[in-house]
DNA sequence: GCCATATACATCCATCTGGATCAATCTTTT
DNA sequence: AAAAGATTGATCCAGATGGATGTATATGGC
């Protein structure tokens, strides 16, 4: 049985919807984790905040939690390697002391630019198999599934043990 | 502005169909891989290998780098995790010294049908916000783009670093 | 048959990851 | 206004990750 065999039975699996989203995030990541570690030096995770920074200038450490689900100290080490390299700075809420807002300096909306460029390749190659109709039917339908309360908070899967373990 | 709203926003980018797609899994994996380790004490490319062992016994660990796009060390890994807790077995093929053929022991089947019946509920949770008939169309679109030639092997993000840097 | 090259899998090591904890600041209660 | 609790972000540490390298076996050229 050939690879691609074994492919096509996996996805005709009672676990085929959760195998080929799997798959598909599995395979792009390998690409862009690689690319962006490569050629920035940096992890994905720090792009990822860097675009939230730019995206929304002045924003908190605790809102790009949600905007990127990651734990929080991914997003405060992305935060002080990213000011390490005087990409972001931030300052202290005049209202709140333990806030940091957070804004991109010149170069950091610089380098943003070249990435999210290049981001929008990958992004036109990964949907190339896609008709334009599609791809906003398939957008559409990822942004239902998104929108889900159950995403981040799962019944089937709960965080903590039963009482019987 | 609002977390929903800049959700929103990131939703309306250039980059929406990258974003919501990562969103969906950065989210789903949190989840999941929170279950298995604190369940099974392990990572959760350990059980994709049993899953692609039970389902193909005699697999060899390369198929299995191809159905689960990871590098070889963490298959390499996942399969000596598995046989130390006598999960899986192998046998050296008679014809390639070098290859193992990798069976399922009864513990390992047991487990992991354990293990599909909650992900089977996981994904119920998750795709819950689809009808049947726009699960039916989600899981069409994915699939081809599963299936780009791109997917695993980018023009865009490429791995080597071109002549002028 | 012998040497160079290719392939399958294991291991090494530097780095990344996430849960737990910590310190600082803010809010609530009394 | 002091004490208790909550919240924000930084840091610690054990373990996971992936690129590079190592080891064993197989194949092809001569």
């Amino acid at each position: 049985m050939s690879i691609k065999n074994k492919l096509d039975a996996i996805f005709a699996s009672d676990l085929r919807h959760l195998m080929v989203v799997s798959y598909i995030v599995l395979g792009n990541n390998a690409v862009t984790n690689r690319y962006i570690e490569r050629r920035y030096q940096m992890p994905v995770h720090a792009w990822s905040t860097l675009f939230a920074i730019v995206m929304f200038p002045g924003i908190r450490a605790k809102e790009i939690k949600h905007l990127f689900p990651r734990p929080q100290n991914t997003i405060s080490r992305a935060v002080s390697l990213l000011e390490s390299r005087d990409l972001v700075k931030h300052q202290t809420s005049p209202t709140d002391g333990r806030e940091k807002r957070l804004f991109a300096t010149k170069a950091g909306e610089d380098m943003l630019a070249e990435i999210r460029a290049v981001s929008g390749l990958r992004q036109e190659e990964l949907f190339s198999p896609l008709t334009d109709a599609e791809r906003e039917t398939f957008f559409a339908l990822a942004r239902k599934i998104a929108s889900g309360p159950k995403l981040l908070d799962s019944g089937a899967m709960r965080a903590e043990p039963t009482e019987k373990d």
